[in-house]
RNA sequence: GGUCCGGUAGCUCAGUUGAAUAGAGCACAAACCUUCUAAGUUUGGGGUCAUUGGUUUGAAUCCAAUCCGGAUCACCA
């Protein structure tokens, strides 16, 4: 429980008990006090004002002494300086804060909810190679499953795979033509990055059949349907779906590759699931949900036979849930997948972490699903994030102009060796632990970068700049754990208490341990791992500071000492805790 | 055009259930390693919080209008 929250109920009996007035403890408005000010935390009176018809001075001054006299054990003095009481919190709370935590493995953690949510991220299509944006998605989506985790949610990761659809035929048509017969062992390309290179390929050979066809005088519209290499996609998917043995075949083998590629960077960025879903298999279940909806008088059938719902009423289009020919489109599978997930977990919230240029489409899937009345439809939640853009604006795979996820991962990798070297501080490292060494860093830096910002704002990435290793960033929070663990190597607190009192460093430092429950929670409640960023690079400067102007082991008497020893000892705790919430591993020594 | 999102220091971002003189990092200038890891610490300059008006004791935060940028409104996914 935080501070605040304790200091919330004090202030809410001090003025029933001075002015009879009663205030909703949760409302009551305390922030920690500016660092110009005297004092730990500060009572904002303004809103008493009104009520109390007193001057905020007045009203500061009194409430001020009814706390100190009501709860000596935890302030030791007042100020009032305009509308803000600022409250000196005793040094005996804060040191006994830090010797009954210090030693708890679990502090941080929240206890079982009995509560279970699902979090599907990732979701790639399986035609190309994960790229900087899918990097995002996916640190994303575990760091929120983290998240829940430690708040006492029973978490199922989910992952669906797009498996199918006419831009699938469109690599395999490619890979048709232009192949012959190129797998990943004959080339020793990566199985995702090969099916990507002939998706990409289809786009420049549909490019120059279109100019062909504009110039021999058709309209692009035109163009674009009667090109024969998007006619022979388009009858490739009519194909699949018809389940011919041919193109079925062609289809799992270049899936197959496409896995194999998936599976190596995921186990390299450290991305799991429970339970992975394939479109392949819930575009039929979503099918049979249209019939249902027809019947239920849900959806409305065309006489040309595509069936559309009507959103016109709830300030929406009409939409389409099943083309003229029957065959399934994207907001039908979606439909299948949210009624196959609630059949199979039966979770009271459902989160999908998707980019907001599909803002819409969920905005309608939750409408469908409410409207069909699936038990599941009132917890849909959709996650969306902002793209991950290059200063020349958007990544487009057919543009080739993508930052390449193993890319990335590999110079952040060998960045990270070239700065290892430089300050030579591990040379008696195996190269084994070296290796791990690097990887640790160079996936922290990049984890950092994608997840310090605030999910749903758009963010720019520079490749010429590169990624920082000092400031605000993974390496540094890194780099302060190592720091502490280095001098706990040394020596271990003897759990006593320290009767001196406080220095400011040191009262700092505490101050801010303190706050990581409530950092959890507020993470929890936005879903948004920006909140623990930000708060452990807070932590892990404030612990510089301190370990830089304070001695520790040497420090000059032995309560002293001990306090810092437990200090370091919580600070590492936290520093890893709160990391490994972001999906980040902190080294020994680097 | 409709809907939605955004605009804070040169750059990248915090801060938005209204609250004290708007904060970090990078970059720039300077100081600090015979002393627990300098991937560090300390100090300094740098702002019309897009613009205008309104509500309020109090507005970066709420409301309205305007300007700029983006997303979306497909029988694509």
């Amino acid at each position: 429980m935080g501070i605040v929250t304790i200091l919330q109920p004090a202030v809410s009996k001090a003025l029933s008990k001075l002015y009879t007035l009663e205030i909703a403890a949760s409302t009551i408005l305390i922030t920690e006090t500016k660092p110009d000010f005297d004092g730990d935390y500060t009572v904002v009176l303004f809103s008493f004002v009104k009520n109390l018809k007193k001057s905020p001075e007045q009203i500061g001054k009194e409430l001020g002494e009814e706390l100190l006299s009501t709860n000596k054990n935890i302030f030791v003095s007042y100020n009032v300086i305009k509308g803000f009481l600022n409250l000196t919190i005793a040094d005996n709370y804060w040191i006994d804060f830090l010797t009954e935590n210090y030693t708890n493995n679990n502090f941080g953690k929240k206890d079982p909810l009995n509560k279970r949510v699902m979090v599907e991220y990732s979701s790639p299509n399986t035609n190309k190679p994960l790229h900087l944006g899918h990097l995002r998605n996916n640190f994303l989506g575990w760091s929120i499953a983290a998240i829940f985790k430690q708040n006492g949610y029973d978490v199922i990761k989910t992952c669906i795979a797009n498996d199918r659809g006419i831009h699938i035929c469109k690599s395999m048509i490619a890979w048709q033509l232009f192949a012959n017969g190129a797998t990943p062992d004959s080339t020793d390309i990566k199985g995702d990055h090969l099916v990507g290179d002939y998706y990409v390929q289809f786009g420049y050979e549909l490019k120059k059949q279109i100019d062909q066809l504009v110039e021999s005088g058709i309209s692009k519209d035109e163009a674009e349907k009667e090109a024969p290499i998007m006619k022979a996609a388009q009858q490739m998917l009519i194909d699949w779906e018809a389940g011919k043995p041919a193109v079925i075949e062609l289809w799992k083998k270049m899936n197959s590759w496409v896995y194999d590629g998936f599976a190596k960077t995921y186990n390299r960025i450290g991305s799991d699931f429970d339970k992975t879903y394939y479109e392949s298999n819930t575009y039929l279940l979503g099918k049979e949900m249209v019939e249902k909806g027809l019947k239920k008088g849900v959806f409305e059938q065309e006489e040309d036979g595509s069936v559309w719902i009507d959103l016109t009423a709830d300030g929406l289009d009409r939409k389409i849930v099943r083309r003229r020919d029957g065959t399934a489109v994207y907001m039908t599978q979606d439909i299948g997948l949210a009624e196959l997930k609630q059949q199979e977990f039966n979770s009271s919230l459902s989160v999908y972490v998707v980019g907001d240029e599909q803002n819409y489409h969920f905005k309608v899937l939750k409408l469908i699903c409410q409207k069909l009345g699936l038990p599941g439809a009132e917890g849909i939640f959709h996650l969306s994030y902002g793209m991950v853009e290059l200063p020349s604006g958007r990544m487009k795979t057919r543009e080739g102009n993508v930052v390449d996820a193993d890319d990335i991962v590999d110079e952040m990798e060998s960045i990270s060796a070239k700065h290892t070297q430089e300050l030579g501080k591990v040379k008696d490292f195996t190269n084994e632990e070296l290796k791990a060494l690097y990887h640790t860093i160079g996936l922290g830096a990049l984890k950092f970068f994608l997840l310090r910002v605030d999910p749903k704002k758009k963010m720019i990435f520079n490749p010429e700049e590169s990624i920082d290793f000092h400031g605000f960033t993974g390496p540094f929070v890194q780099f302060s754990y190592a720091r502490a663990r280095s001098i706990l190597r040394k020596e271990l607190p003897i759990n006593q208490s320290c009767k001196e009192p406080l220095q400011i460093l040191e009262k700092k430092l505490i101050i801010e341990l303190e706050k990581y429950e409530t950092i959890i929670t507020q993470a929890s409640e936005e879903m948004n791992p920006s909140v623990i960023a930000n708060y452990v690079f807070k932590v892990a400067q404030t612990f510089n500071s301190f370990v830089t102007e304070l001695r520790v082991l040497t420090a000059e008497t032995a309560d002293k000492k001990e306090l810092r020893l437990q200090l370091c000892v919580l600070t590492a705790h936290v520093i890893q805790s709160a990391m490994s919430l972001l999906g980040i591993e902190v080294p020994e020594r680097m």
